[in-house]
DNA sequence: ACGGATGTTCGCGC
DNA sequence: CGCGCGAACATCCG
C-alpha cells in the first residue's frame, strides 16, 4: 500500500527491527525486483549494521556500515514484513534478511513492480530514481509561491501535476485524489488556471490527508495493516464514486485521468475553480 | 470471470 | 524537441 504514508510506515519498522543491528545472512533470489542485477552483489551487506532509513518520496534508502547502501522502491504491492524465528516465510518474499537473533525481514512484493538496489552509500545518493525527485510533500513541503510558481506555466491538469514526483515527491492516486476533494479543486483544472488561494488550499488538504493517514497507520490500523487485516475504506472520496459528497450530497463521480481513475464531487470541485465566473 | 488495483517507464504520435 | 497519452510490467481480489 505504498504512497508516502505508507512508506514511511515502513521506514519506521524498518529502523524498528533493523537499527544498530547486523545483517547475518541475505537470501535474495533471482527476480524482477533486481532489475538484472545479480542477486551475489546483495552478499556485500552480510556482517553489515543499519545506521538508519531515509525515505525521499515513495523511495527508501537504507544506510549500512562501510559505506554501504540499499535503495528500496516498494512500487504497487511492496511490503517489509518481520518474521519471528521459526515463522512460515510470507508469500511473494522477494528478499530475506536474517537477523543475529534469527528474525527475519522480509521484502514481499507480489507484481514486482517494487526495486531493490544495493551499492555504496555515496554512489545510491547520486541515483537517478533519487536525484530525480522534487522536494518531500511532507518533510519539505514548498511554500505556496513555489508550487505555484511551478504548476503556473502548465497545461497538465493539476492531478497530474501533484502524481509528478519531479515536483512534489510522494504523492500517489490515493492521496491526490483526497486532497484536491479537501481543497475544493477540480482534477481536471488546468495548472496555469490555479489561482494562487487553490494552490494554498491545496498544500494545506495535502498536509492533512499525509498527517491522517500517517496517524491511522502508526495506530492500530498500522497492526491491521501488517497482519493484513481487512479494515473499511478509511478515506473521503477515494473508491466511494456513487456515494454522497460527505460535503454537499452530490452523488461522487469516477472518471479517469492518466489512467487512473479519479473521484470527484461535481458540485464541490467545480472545473472554473475559483477563476470564470463568481456564481455558485 | 472480468475488470480494476496504492507506481513508474517506455515508446509513439502530434 | 517537448508534451501528452496509452501500454506495459505481474498478480491478486472482489
Amino acid at each position: 500500500m505504498p504512497e508516502l504514508p505508507e512508506v514511511e510506515f515502513s521506514r519506521q519498522c524498518l529502523e524498528r527491527w533493523l537499527k544498530g543491528r547486523r545483517l547475518l545472512e541475505l537470501t535474495v533470489p533471482e527476480s524482477r525486483v533486481l532489475r538484472g542485477a545479480s542477486p551475489q552483489s546483495f552478499s556485500v551487506l552480510e556482517g553489515a549494521t543499519l545506521l538508519q532509513v531515509r525515505r525521499h518520496g515513495k523511495l527508501l534508502c537504507l544506510q549500512f556500515e562501510r559505506e554501504l547502501g540499499l535503495l528500496s522502491h516498494l512500487g504497487m504491492t511492496g511490503k517489509w514484513l518481520l518474521s519471528r524465528v521459526g515463522e512460515e516465510a510470507p508469500s511473494h518474499s522477494r528478499a530475506r534478511f536474517t537477523r543475529e537473533d534469527g528474525a527475519v525481514i522480509h521484502y514481499q512484493d507480489p507484481r514486482m513492480f517494487g526495486w531493490l538496489k544495493v551499492g555504496s552509500w555515496s554512489e545510491l545518493l547520486e541515483d537517478r530514481h533519487l536525484r530525480s525527485l522534487g522536494p518531500d510533500a511532507w518533510d519539505a513541503p514548498l511554500s505556496s509561491e513555489e508550487l505555484h510558481n511551478k504548476i503556473r506555466v502548465s497545461r497538465r491538469n493539476i492531478k497530474d501535476l501533484l502524481m509528478d514526483q519531479s515536483i512534489l515527491a510522494g504523492l500517489g492516486n490515493i492521496q491526490v485524489t483526497e486532497a484536491l476533494f479537501r481543497a475544493r479543486v477540480s482534477p481536471i483544472l488546468p495548472g496555469k488556471d490555479l489561482s494562487r488561494e487553490q494552490v494554498e488550499s491545496l498544500l494545506e488538504a495535502i498536509s492533512w490527508t499525509l498527517k491522517r493517514t500517517l496517524a491511522d497507520l502508526s495506530q492500530e490500523e498500522g497492526i491491521a495493516y501488517l497482519n493484513e487485516a481487512k479494515v473499511p475504506n478509511p478515506f473521503v472520496v477515494y473508491q466511494r464514486a456513487g456515494e454522497p459528497c460527505p460535503r454537499c450530497g452530490t452523488k461522487l463521480e469516477s472518471i479517469r485521468i492518466s489512467g487512473r481513475s479519479t473521484v470527484f464531487c461535481p458540485h464541490c470541485q467545480r472545473g472554473e475553480g475559483l477563476l470564470g465566473r463568481g456564481e455558485g
